[in-house]
DNA sequence: ACGCCCGCCTGTAAGC
DNA sequence: TGCTTACAGGCGGGCG
């Protein structure tokens, strides 16, 4: 359930870790997960030889930028995980794709459920490939915007305030764990209409978006009972810890002692304090 | 056009 | 104990 902190925590380790190096090999295991190529020797092809340049995020989707001028573009969909290995270690259930480098080494995609999915193309192409990377919304992290223009972007929207931060076309980087936590730390109910909020409250949530993200992204993101995040190395992260709703229905509130509570929302399990959401 | 629900998929855990 | 069922949720697509 990587959501922006998790990716985010991933992309700086990739930066350390793949920058510089060169693809020697491609194995292919998974074809689900290269759904988008016709046949996998396509994606193989288009990665031997290629030296990483960079990698970037956009929204949750990872790009590594290749000295070809291709774009190596990776979604964690719900279980996927990227682990750096040696080739002696021994592959993992459910392993799709194996790049190793010539220096030593290896950089591999994991993923049970297969909803994330690796593709290689190119930067022309990639909006057009994407759609719904074309009409990712604003990054919180990357390139926070002003509250009053946030405040601006509530008022046309009808929509009840989980909805709109989990769309991707409103704001990039959100799911289920992170929305929750800022409705908290904004005092904000998930169902309150977008256009519903008063200033004070706009401000308070964009305030707390961007508090909440930046430290869980500084906790190394959030590691549930399920292990399905970790690190390139298969740590674990710490914001867990510092949950105050998420997966905590039936503990007492760390602010006022009532008992979190668990709803259904579009379809979607949401924690939240009675009490001190409004 | 938008809000809502489902299917995709596997692992885990609760329930009978 | 062992089988069945529900749930986890990012995302696209389809429906009302």
């Amino acid at each position: 359930m990587p959501e922006l902190p998790e990716v985010e925590t991933i992309r700086r380790e990739l930066d350390r870790e793949v920058v510089g190096k060169r693809i020697k090999s491609v194995e292919a295991i998974g074809e689900r997960s290269l759904r988008r190529h016709r046949s996998p020797k396509e994606f193989i092809a288009k990665l031997e030889g290629a030296k990483i340049s960079g990698v970037e995020r956009r929204g949750l989707y990872l790009v590594f930028k290749l000295d070809t001028g291709d774009l190596l573009v990776c979604h964690l969909g719900m279980s996927g995980q990227l682990r750096r290995t040696q080739a002696k270690d021994p592959r993992a259930d459910h392993t799709q794709v194996v790049l190793t480098f010539t220096q030593a080494g290896q950089l591999r995609f994991i993923d049970p459920r297969a909803f994330g999915e690796m593709f290689v193309t190119t930067p022309e192409e990639l909006t057009e490939e994407v759609p719904e990377l074309g009409e990712l919304g604003f990054d919180p992290v990357e390139t926070p915007i002003s509250w009053t223009v946030f405040g601006e972007m509530l008022v046309k929207r009808s929509t009840k305030l989980k909805a709109l931060l989990v769309d991707q076309r409103f704001m990039a980087g959100l799911g289920n764990i992170y929305s929750d936590e800022i409705l908290f730390a904004a005092g904000l109910r998930y169902d309150r209409p977008a256009n519903s909020l008063s200033t004070q409250e706009i401000r308070r949530l964009y305030r707390s978006v961007v508090e909440t993200l930046h430290d869980a992204v500084k906790y190394r993101g959030s590691t549930l009972a399920d292990q399905g995040y970790v690190d390139l190395f298969g740590k674990a992260g710490d914001y867990q810890e510092h949950h105050k709703v998420y997966a905590r229905d039936g503990l007492a509130c760390r602010r006022c002692r009532t008992p979190i509570q668990k709803a259904r929302f579009a379809n979607r399990t949401t924690f939240y304090c009675p009490q001190c959401q409004v």
